[in-house]
DNA sequence: TTGTAAGCGTTATCAT
DNA sequence: ATGATAACGCTTACAA
């Protein structure tokens, strides 16, 4: 039987106390004669030591470990904000995992458990079922993604959306529509509200009526963008652009218009929003709204990293980046 | 100052040992008498108690966490196995937490640290750089997705993708196809190399003879499936149909055809391995090969929970996974 | 059924 | 520069 070797074994290998194994291990080698830190690393080399990292969290009160908490894996955006939060926390030495919650509000709460239970160091979330309240017990450092009514007490990054959601519609307006349908999606939490009152906001401005039956609400994902645009299309009168809350709904919607034999941009327009990469690869190109995904994720990072540190402004800290329009093939002037 | 409470505060409070309030916490209240427990449980209530998972862990060395490494969260497939992965995990109380290493080896290796130094239970992983024997230093149950030569030691689980490749081979060949090019994906691995065997087997069994300009390497994504095809169509004499590594790629090379104006299926055929959600909603639609990317997550997790209670037999265990050919709108017969 | 006490493998404080 | 020693918060024999 062969237990797992610990600093009292690299101690003793290498004559001198563990102290001293401990001091080259996590100072790495601070304050100690040169010769005897030779020593001490061939001896951990020699006996294959592994540093346990869960004693020293239970001492020094810190896992070095970050939860990235996000709704939907299968969403492109995700994984650019993922590498700006990475890329910035990987220098500051912590590791990032993901929690996927396939919005599930249980799997988000779950997740969040574990990573009180488990001490991590903070969490960057975006959240779709757990409120304020609750986030606060964790206990944890935590930064928000997305811009979320009723968290003031947390630091939050997202896009200006409600101006990303002005420059779609503008866009759309420009090219002469007038029946300008959305298709939103539903998650258990309020996004995609503020992008509904730009939209709303919008058709009063230019002196548009609001349709409800040009407002369409379904799931997140490229099937419910397909169902949503079904639906519209099956109008009486069907609008002539249509502004997705997000690429994966634009996709699905654009897909929909396809089956029906409904050529797009020459019926119809189709915008949608964020900038997936895979935006650019329809057919047609889909025109849509970029969002600074990479930056999204480092100021999160950068954010987490003062709370972390309890350095920075005590109060809550808002960052909202902004959009820029990316014209493609998806839409054109109006038919009509 | 307000510490966190730890048991011997809600020991105090409850008026029991602290053996009482552990009795109450892990063994969820075996071996305690109702009203103690009762008692205990308002205690840990009224001081807001959280269990310490990290002091938990270094004295039982176990964590309940499982990483899953994989190289590209961008690729659907993953987020199916995945949660074929967790739905098992979830039910034996241990959480699964991601790790995507973006196709970097060092990336792979970092984690495979981290859940080392964690002592997370167990590791399942599509390994990209690490090799064998590093996989075993990390002395953590693993096993492997995907079929990979030279991880002799280790449980794995995929799909039959020689049987797949020659699925699609097959049905190419039986649509009248003589010219048929193959694209596959780079990363550091093997990977596609049974695929590759498959096509080099099949071509040779047909009596065709192999052009290597009919066989191009690319990264493993939709960039690269685009590039792919792209070199294929500038040849002088092109391939009339190809056969995609996987579907990400597949979708690349469409969007390829697209662009170069070249009519799928009527001149150029297009098959792709996965079926993954997007393949469904392409124009037109993609034919490819089904995985069965639940149950391959499954079956993982079942070898895993095995190995981490050292039950099941001791030598490697393998499950490769039946696939079946689902043919949609990108392939039709031979122009020649 | 409950309590006592000995660890788990570190880090941090204080001497030397 | 190095060593002794006391935590960190929990689980688990063993005893009562």
């Amino acid at each position: 039987v062969k237990r797992r070797p610990t600093i009292i074994d690299v101690a003793r290998d290498a004559g001198v106390s563990k102290s001293t194994v401990s001091r080259v291990i996590s100072n790495n080698g601070a304050g100690v004669r040169d010769e005897t830190r030779l020593q001490v690393e061939r001896a951990i080399e020699k006996l294959g030591y592994a540093h346990n990292a869960v004693a020293s969290s239970l001492r020094t009160d810190r896992t070095n470990i970050i939860l990235l908490a996000i709704p939907d894996i299968t969403n492109p955006f995700w994984p650019d904000v993922a590498r700006g939060v990475q890329d910035v926390m990987d220098r500051e030495g912590y590791a990032v995992v993901f929690a996927n919650n396939d919005w599930q509000g249980q799997r988000e709460r779950m997740f969040l458990w574990m990573a009180r239970r488990n001490r991590f160091d903070g969490i960057v979330i975006n959240p779709i079922a757990v409120s304020e309240a609750e986030l606060r017990t964790t206990a944890i450092p935590a930064v928000l993604i997305g811009s979320r009514e009723g968290y003031a007490n947390f630091d939050m990054v997202g896009s200006q959306s409600y101006q990303a959601t002005r420059l779609a519609l503008d866009h759309l307006a420009q090219l002469g529509h007038r029946r300008i349908g959305f298709i939103y999606g539903q998650g258990v939490s309020r996004l995609g509200y503020s992008r509904l009152n730009g939209y709303l906001d919008f058709l009063q401005e230019i002196g548009l009526s609001k349709r409800d039956e040009y407002i369409v609400q379904m799931p997140f994902d490229r099937a419910g963008g397909f169902q949503g645009m079904q639906q519209l299309l099956s109008l009486p009168q069907p609008p002539t652009a249509v502004f997705a809350a997000n690429d994966i709904l634009a996709m699905g919607a654009l897909q929909a218009a396809h089956q029906a034999g409904v050529p797009v941009p020459q019926e119809l327009s189709i915008i949608g929003m964020d900038d997936i990469f895979a935006a650019s690869t329809t057919t047609p190109p889909l025109t849509t709204v970029i969002k600074p995904k990479y930056q999204i994720g480092q100021h999160a990072a950068y954010f987490l990293l003062d709370r972390i540190h309890k350095r920075g402004p005590a109060e809550p800290r808002r960052k909202f980046l902004a959009c820029q329009l990316q014209v493609r093939g998806s839409t054109g002037p109006s038919p009509a």
